[in-house]
DNA sequence: TTGTACGCGTTATCAC
DNA sequence: GTGATAACGCGTACAA
């Protein structure tokens, strides 16, 4: 058991002062060769390191991130940590990880927790209770304090800050367009509420496509779940009383589970109906069949949102600029459609 | 814009001293009813909050809890992080996510990134290199500096720490009994290389039961494969080079692959040929068919080492104590097998 | 009842 | 070339 050195210790030990070894150990030109040496030595060997907290408390920074979503178990979100920490950690920063679960209280109090000193920024995509709610305060106040703030994916406009996205029309827009040009007549969408914004957005690329097409609009044809959560029977009946050669959904989840029922009602994937998901993740990957999806790109979302987050903490000068980058969503072909 | 406030500033607007305000914020009875409204009223308007940073220094508490796990996109992983979130959120303990991509050096680098301060323990899972070199002097410096360790899933016994595993042997015996039971004569076995603790004691389950049955062990019938990445051909090739009745797979991607293997074969599951996997992720309950998985509980496991975690930290007298924590793994029965 | 002084570990400035 | 001092923000023992 050898606890933490300090440059107190060192100091006491060799005699000197504490500047004199702060100095040292920064090779500073002040110090004698000698002095220099001797000090460095000492701390080599009794593997001195700084203490990071007292290093944050002094120059206000704390190299860490805060990362605050509303769940870890959706791939996409996995991956976008992913992309986060890789650039975070090449720059220095930690990463914190928050979990919303969805409920816009933890994600207040989560925010809350660590706002007090504890980041430097946070990268953010909303729960969906936020979304619901349209209740941004707690965004309002931490950027009214100046921490920068980077929102990706579910975002909103009412906060002024930076923000990542994949065009979630233009990906929904390219899947139907796709179905369309594969002569698919019955073209389904199984989304979320409106609330969620990337479910909007999707939705919105949708009926875009079909607009612009000889098939126009069916509204009945767009199934909305009231919640991320799977809901078998809702699904189930929508199956039962439509006939649909095609479906686009709004995550892999939906998609999946739709493939089964339609194999259990003896169709044939591809060639009875097709399917389209959101989100590259293992579950479209390994899917019977392999699923064809709107890829996210997660990692690049979770790269560029960290990239702009750490630009804007170590830049000086407090510009009141921000950017969207909007991403361009790509299609993944696999045998859930033709090809 | 209105930049955090400290004691300081409200010392000077209130005039008074800092330490008047420090007391009155925590209703000291040494102080005025009076000058305690005064200055409690001035402080929720300005929304005073303490300083993380500064109380960490003081306390040589950060309330922060360091994991470092191998990969974050593995479901297993994720749900055990769910887990430590959960409990430490709930202690109101941060969580830094460290990952070191199966990398010995990213291992080393963001322990040392994290013990100068930034944390008041660990929870971590090695990485397959680490597993693999057997080195574990990052491990013993850490430990040596008193701060406290907790190992999961993927552990050394070089290590004298707290540790959280499932009974990966019992998991692999149940599995492989199960298939004895079911009348399956031919019972494969894919897995990786020796080195990771899990496949390591997984393997040694999968012998037992076989050598407790009139089946015997066919050393033939175990296929290592080198890494986590998927070797699409190996598995084929093992496919086509064995008759096989059962197949239990380290993990559930290994197993889903194998499944669309079997089915392009002409094989019907589970009739001709049955599956288990390890981890219950999404994957294996959407898979088609699902996967019957020996589940590893990882939000539980997460929760248990961020107790034993914290119970270390807030323990005042360092006992040198260890314990090893051994959940059980339960059969998920699912369309994989017979039942 | 209020204020002073000190310490947590570090760095920067200034004096010797 | 070296060291004393102040400062970051907070809490607390002690003094007034």
């Amino acid at each position: 058991m050898k606890p933490k050195i300090t440059l107190k210790d060192i100091a006491r030990e060799l005699e000197v002062s504490i500047s004199t070894v702060s100095k040292a150990l920064k090779n500073s030109e002040e110090i004698s060769r000698d002095t220099k040496e001797k000090v460095q030595a000492f701390a080599k060997l009794y593997n001195y390191k700084p203490n990071n907290i007292a290093i944050s408390l002094k120059n206000k920074r704390t190299k860490n991130i805060g990362v605050v979503i509303p769940d870890i178990v959706h791939h996409f979100f996995t991956t976008v940590i992913r992309g986060i920490e890789k650039y975070a950690n090449a720059k220095g920063y930690n990463v914190i990880v928050c979990l919303s679960e969805e409920s816009f209280d933890k994600e207040v109090i989560n925010m809350e927790m660590l706002a007090n000193g504890s980041i430097d920024g946070f990268i953010m995509s909303l729960s969906s209770e936020t979304q619901q709610k349209g209740d941004f305060n707690h965004l309002k106040e931490v950027t009214d304090q100046g921490i920068p703030v980077v929102l990706f994916d579910r975002i909103t406009n009412e906060i002024d800050c930076d923000k990542v996205i994949i065009d979630d029309e233009l990906g929904a827009y390219m899947a139907t367009k796709k179905f369309i040009e594969q002569g698919k007549k019955n073209i389904a969408m199984i989304t979320t509420d409106d609330y969620l914004s990337v479910s909007k957005a999707r939705t919105q690329g949708y009926l875009k496509a079909l607009k612009e097409s000889k098939l126009g609009v069916d509204e009945s044809k767009i199934l909305k779940m009231p919640t991320m959560e799977m809901d078998e029977q809702g699904i189930k009946d929508f199956f039962d009383s439509h006939e649909l050669d095609a479906v686009l959904c709004v995550n892999e989840i939906f998609a999946v589970y739709s493939m089964r029922l339609a194999q259990q009602k003896g169709l044939r994937i591809p060639e009875d109906i097709a399917f389209i998901g959101f989100t590259d993740g293992l579950l479209s990957k390994y899917a019977n069949p392999s699923l064809t999806v709107v890829s996210q790109h997660g990692e690049k979302m979770g790269e560029v949102s960290a990239k702009l987050l750490i630009d804007k903490v170590e830049s000086e000068e407090e510009e009141e600029t921000y950017q969207t980058k909007i991403l361009e969503p790509t299609l993944v072909i696999r045998d859930s459609i033709f090809h």
